[in-house]
RNA sequence: GGGCGGUUAGCUCAGCUGGUUAGAGCAUCUGCUUUACACGCAGGGGGUCGGGAGUUCGAAUCUCUCACCGCCCA
């Protein structure tokens, strides 16, 4: 590689050198995955594929920065390096973000445009446009998104291989999203059934389990008085829901509630709409909620959906896929009508009053009309606070609405899953526990479509009857070497164009996948899956998952699930986990709360190595809060690191490096140095191999500052100004050569550019090494095990007590540290005595010492004590 | 309500397979214009390791309990 090297620059200045060395690596593709490598010599990442429609913000920086550091030290140990990076740009969050930006909703009855063009930030209302116009925009607009991360990422020096680069809905990842989908459907473990499931009436879709989360609201318990069929007895029952009342199918009691014992087997009458209901005791009606009555409705929750099909009880479906109340009429019982009203003329009047309502206007209309009439409010409503299922992107409450979808069976499957995440090592281990705990809590199958249209679409069609009727029995799969298809544009083998939602033709299945069909294939994805089955079986399972923890449930979840049902594997060995970062007050950061920090005017203010550096110092799994001071401290490494590397090379740089092998380390002093380099490499590498590269960093960085800033260098120079190439001078340049050049290695992880620009002032043509320290080896113990050990163990530290003794001397007296000293006493143990005796020259040079005497002694405390005469 | 994690110097964090005076950086104070670095160097002050109880010769580290914070799940 050629930077010119005539003269070392005067300051760091991070972006002049981090721009040169971005494109040089560029140049020489020296992060390329090589494919005919064996899987041993190979490490193998999952990455996270960015939603790239969200903004960027510093936690980005932070967790993929992890990666890198993990993925360059594997690198160094001459592993093959497969780091793949892809973009996540199918899903809702495009969709929503195309329909803000451009003010325009996907209508899918409306024909293509073509010459529709988007215009961003237009006020008014919303424009509606076809499903191929949409699609477009979004396209658009993810490519812009794209870049962006692309342009961060490769600022940020991730050493990704640009080559094996995907999106999440190009061509490849819809090929092997619907391979996986028609293999699974193949295999028994999709299926497609109608069904009530959780809906967004705002997105109008179906969602899964793992995207819906709870969310406190206030809320109310309204009395309302139900009438007991032949009796004059009347119920009050407690509900939230009080405009589900016309969907009303049956009221029940505890068996064991003593207050309502004799009503069961009775039928009640719901006021209002006077429709007869059976009374009903099941254990899982609470006494103590409210008064102990539960309303049954389509479907208020989850358990209405279990008692209807416990108790084969009717649907009386009420909420349409908007969220309004639909019409529907009342009619006298037994005269075919699904609601029956004892008085009909009456529950249809109270009805058209809150037909055509969202749920939470026609609750309040509802209680109008119930104060407004005659013995149907029992008491006051009282308020509580309760939680409320939401789409994790939604704005309104979940509604249960029964359509068909198609399903992944998972409640089949969770000992096998739970067995899969044991097999698999997350870092940290507990983390494991909240994957297993998620398992546990499963209680719907993976609801897998979508009534959306920036996704990958499902590769079914159906066939339709003479009648026009679709026959959803009559699935019409494509031939895998088709793939990618789109059912709605293409024509299944043996049909025309002309049959398409015609009788006795076919129909496309209109859904799009969830989003995490497809993420969750992304080691299928790199690997290329059945498509590539050599390449596969050299790439699977992968090695490590990098990612955040608030996706277990999602990415590492549904991805766990995948190789389980395709492959009975598990995709990773290693799972890590990044934490979070967390506003100054300790607050998640997030767009709404206004509190984000954008990445790039940091890397502008810091450089890029010291951002990484800030991230390097978080251990995994720990959520840690913003804090600007570690981007300078961060900077202030690079500093001193850009200053003592030109300082130490300056010191050897005119002796030929021939001359300057580990036999040429014969001082003592640079003996010790070398024997306190031994555990550092030691440590670092185990922290690294365990992927806690935080430790790695800190003992590496306290071996740079305080061992070869603060106390080697200082004690070898003097040796190393002496005119002739004596033995002490050679011994000098020779160990700050082996250490520094160790150390520029191991901060290689953590400052790619800095080191890489050091590397080559002064190493990248020795022998054995990569002409790029990122191709160049991790330090190891080998490279120093020539060098005999000092005299005794603790030469180091002895020396550098006598040295801080000194300084303490002199800092107490206010002179400076150049000041001379008239005379030093130091009082060592038996055994360290000779060890300072050998290191007394360098300490007298160091520090302007006249006379230094060293008698046997036995120090209160440490290894010497010293008596300083100033 | 259940689970997981956290609570260590003014701030951000290490340390937690129990063992000599509990560490770092920042901040603060005192010096040092040392020819690598003042984005530096040297030195100092600052902590009853959230509260309580227990195990132990010995606890920041293990156990129990309480409080508070965060996250996940009902």
């Amino acid at each position: 590689m050629s930077v010119p090297n005539t003269e070392l620059p005067k300051n760091y200045a991070p972006e002049t050198l981090e721009e040169a060395w971005r494109a040089e690596w560029e140049k020489k593709d020296i992060y390329a995955w090589d494919p005919t490598k064996t899987r041993e010599e190979t490490f193998v990442v999952d990455t996270p594929p960015p939603t790239v429609s969200g903004s960027l913000h510093v936690g980005h920086l932070f967790s993929y920065s992890h990666q890198d550091f993990i993925v360059r030290f594997q690198r160094m140990r001459g592993k093959n390096v497969f780091f793949p990076i892809g973009w996540d740009d199918n899903g809702l969050p495009t969709e929503r973000r195309v329909q803000n930006l451009y003010n325009v909703k996907c209508e899918p009855h409306l024909h293509y445009d073509p010459n529709f063009k988007g215009e961003r930030g237009r006020k008014g209302d919303h424009t509606p446009i076809s499903r191929r116009n949409f699609i477009e925009l979004c396209q658009e607009v993810t490519r812009q998104d794209e870049e962006a991360f692309r342009h961060l990422w490769s600022r940020l020096g991730l050493s990704y291989d640009w080559g094996q680069e995907y999106a999440t809905i190009d061509e490849h990842c819809r090929r092997i999203s619907q391979l996986s989908f028609l293999e699974l459907l193949a295999k028994g473990e999709i299926h497609q059934a109608e069904r009530p499931v959780m809906w967004d009436v705002d997105f109008r879709t179906a969602i899964a389990q793992a995207e819906v989360e709870d969310r406190e609201r206030p809320a109310a318990f309204h009395f309302l008085r139900f009438g007991v069929e032949s009796s004059n007895e009347h119920i009050v029952i407690a509900t939230t829901r009080p405009e589900l009342l016309a969907a009303c199918v049956a009221v029940l009691v505890h068996p064991d509630d003593a207050r309502y014992k004799h009503l069961v087997g009775q039928r009640a009458v719901t006021p209002l709409f006077k429709a007869p209901v059976p009374i009903m005791a099941d254990p899982k009606a609470d006494p103590e909620k409210g008064t102990g009555i539960v309303m049954v409705c389509t479907f208020g929750d989850q358990t209405d959906v279990e008692w209807v099909r416990q108790y084969s009880l009717p649907t009386r479906q009420i909420l349409d896929r908007d969220g309004h109340l639909m019409p529907v009429r009342f009619g006298a019982p037994n005269t075919g009508h699904a609601f029956e009203s004892l008085e009909p003329d009456a529950a249809n009047e109270a009805y058209v009053q809150i037909q055509g309502l969202y749920a939470k206007q026609a609750q309040k209309r509802i209680m109008e009309i119930a104060h407004a009439t005659d013995g149907v409010i029992d008491r006051p409503s009282q308020d509580i606070t309760h939680a409320v299922k939401f789409f994790e992107k939604g704005d309104r409450p979940l509604e249960l609405i029964p359509t068909r979808q198609w399903f992944s069976r998972i409640l089949d499957h969770k000992e096998g899953l739970i067995a899969q995440g044991r097999k698999i090592q997350w870092h940290p281990k507990h983390m494991g526990i909240r994957y297993e705990h998620w398992v546990e809590g499963l209680n719907q199958d993976w609801c897998l479509s979508r009534q959306r249209f920036f996704g990958v679409p499902i590769p079914v069609w159906y066939k339709i009857d003479d009648t026009g009727r679709v026959l959803y029995d009559q699935r019409i799969v494509p031939n895998t070497d088709a793939l990618p298809i789109d059912p709605l544009d293409d024509v299944p083998e043996g049909y025309t164009q002309e049959q398409r939602d015609q009788s006795g033709g076919f129909t496309g299945d209109p859904d799009v996948l969830d989003t995490w069909a497809t993420s969750s294939l992304t080691p299928q994805i790199a690997t290329r899956w059945l498509l590539d089955g050599e390449r596969h079986s050299k790439l699977f399972p992968m090695d490590v998952r990098p990612q955040s923890h608030e996706i277990i449930r999602t990415w590492a979840f549904y991805t766990i699930v995948k190789a389980y049902l395709h492959e009975n594997e598990i995709p990773w060995r290693n799972v890590v986990i990044s934490g979070w970062i967390l506003d100054p007050d300790r607050k998640k950061m997030s767009k709404s709360q206004g509190n984000v920090v954008t990445p790039e005017p940091l890397i502008d203010q810091f450089g890029a190595d010291a951002v990484r550096y800030w991230a390097a110092r978080a251990r995994l799994g720990v959520d840690t809060a913003y804090d600007e001071q570690v981007f300078k401290v961060g900077k202030r490494l690079c500093t001193k690191l850009f200053n003592a590397s030109k300082f130490a090379i300056g010191r050897f740089e005119g002796i030929d490096a021939e001359l300057l092998g580990p036999e040429k380390i014969v001082t003592e002093t640079d003996r010790a140095v070398i024997q306190e380099l031994r555990p550092v490499i030691t440590r670092a590498t185990a922290a690294f191999e365990q992927f806690d590269y935080a430790q790695a960093l800190s003992l590496i960085e306290d071996f740079f500052w305080r061992v070869f800033c603060d106390n080697f260098l200082e004690l070898a120079k003097p040796r190393t100004y002496d005119e002739t190439l004596s033995e002490g001078r050679l011994s000098a340049a020779a160990a700050l050569r082996l250490v520094h050049r160790a150390i520029v290695r191991m901060l290689a992880p953590f400052l790619p550019y800095l080191a890489e620009e050091v590397w080559h002032w002064c190493y990248s043509e020795d022998a054995g090494m990569h002409e790029s320290v990122h191709r160049s080896a991790w330090p190891a113990l080998e490279e120093f095990a020539s060098i005999p050990q000092p005299a005794v163990a603790e030469t180091f530290d002895a020396t550098v007590a006598v040295v801080e003794a000194v300084r303490k001397a002199k800092a107490e007296a206010n002179l400076s540290m150049k000041a001379p000293v008239r005379h030093v006493a130091v009082a060592a143990r038996p055994e360290v005595m000779g060890a300072v005796g050998q290191t007394r020259d360098d300490v007298m040079r160091m520090l302007h010492i006249e006379a230094i005497d060293v008698t046997e002694g036995i120090p209160e405390v440490g290894p010497v004590t010293v008596t300083v005469s100033l």
